[in-house]
DNA sequence: CAGGCTGGTGAATGATTATTCACCAGTAAG
DNA sequence: CTTACTGGTGAATAATCATTCACCAGCCTG
């Protein structure tokens, strides 16, 4: 049982069904097989970007990872900035998403056409920065 | 005080700052000299179709009466359907506005073109859900 | 092999949010 | 004037969700 599963199996789940709490979810997944507590499926609902509306857990913006074409071309650190590349007329999208996901080492982003500045205290948040960012597109 | 005018005063503070909890906002709109409890913010947020991120609460979807031109043009009940109209094109927008709602009432929904049905159990429901409706739109 | 780093997880628990219940003001109907 | 209904609210509390802490497995590096 793998992350990446479990949370590929969230997604259709809320997709299919209504799920108003995440004990429900559980539940729902442990009926597919799929074993995970409250505490986990917190975390992936986070990971997910989803969130709970009066219909039930939904998802708020399209994944960053679509399939092939991704949106993240590179990914370099420059002292305390993360510099990401995306095609063309794409940053400003990837660069909401990252706001969205709240992390603490971030102080902000800048999105210029294809390029995306995020800037974070020190060289070492920076690279635990990449890190997450390429988890979340890969 | 009035409910609207306390609304509107979130969606602006929400637009400002990064609110994390609803005791957050609390305490933010008290310096703005607005009185509400957690409770009454919880309901707030419930109507506007707030949601909660990582990065703070934000609007879900764009509010049905976006100033002059309102989405809803006539919303008539027969028997234990509501039947509302729209400009063309925008029952779809409209019928996911309601979906959303979560209203136990609504059974479901079918959209056309400029017509959304919505199905309730009975005409008393039917009733129930255009006053919620007409309340929405403002 | 030992030590350190990373990612993933659950149990317990703390924090946050939603619901229930009660109340009151306004207003329509008899 | 009374009664009934509606909308709005808060206090108390129930329900839900997020965090902390601990642990373990895998994987480098020396």
């Amino acid at each position: 049982m793998t992350k990446v599963f479990r949370q590929a199996q969230i997604l259709k789940t809320i997709r299919k069904q209504r799920i108003l709490t995440q004990d429900e979810l559980a539940r729902s997944l442990r009926d597919q097989g799929i074993e995970a507590t409250q505490v986990t499926l917190s975390r992936d609902i986070r990971d997910l970007g989803l969130v709970k509306t009066a219909a039930g857990y939904q998802l708020l913006n399209a994944p960053l990872a679509p399939g092939r074409g991704s949106l993240l071309l590179d990914a370099r650190v420059a002292q305390n900035l993360l510099v990401l590349k995306t095609p063309a007329a794409h940053a400003g999208q990837m660069a909401r998403a990252i706001d969205e996901q709240g992390w603490a080492e971030v102080v902000g982003t800048v999105a210029g056409d294809d390029t995306v500045l995020v800037v974070t205290g020190d060289s070492r948040q920076a690279e635990r920065v990449k890190r997450k960012v390429l988890a979340l597109v890969g």
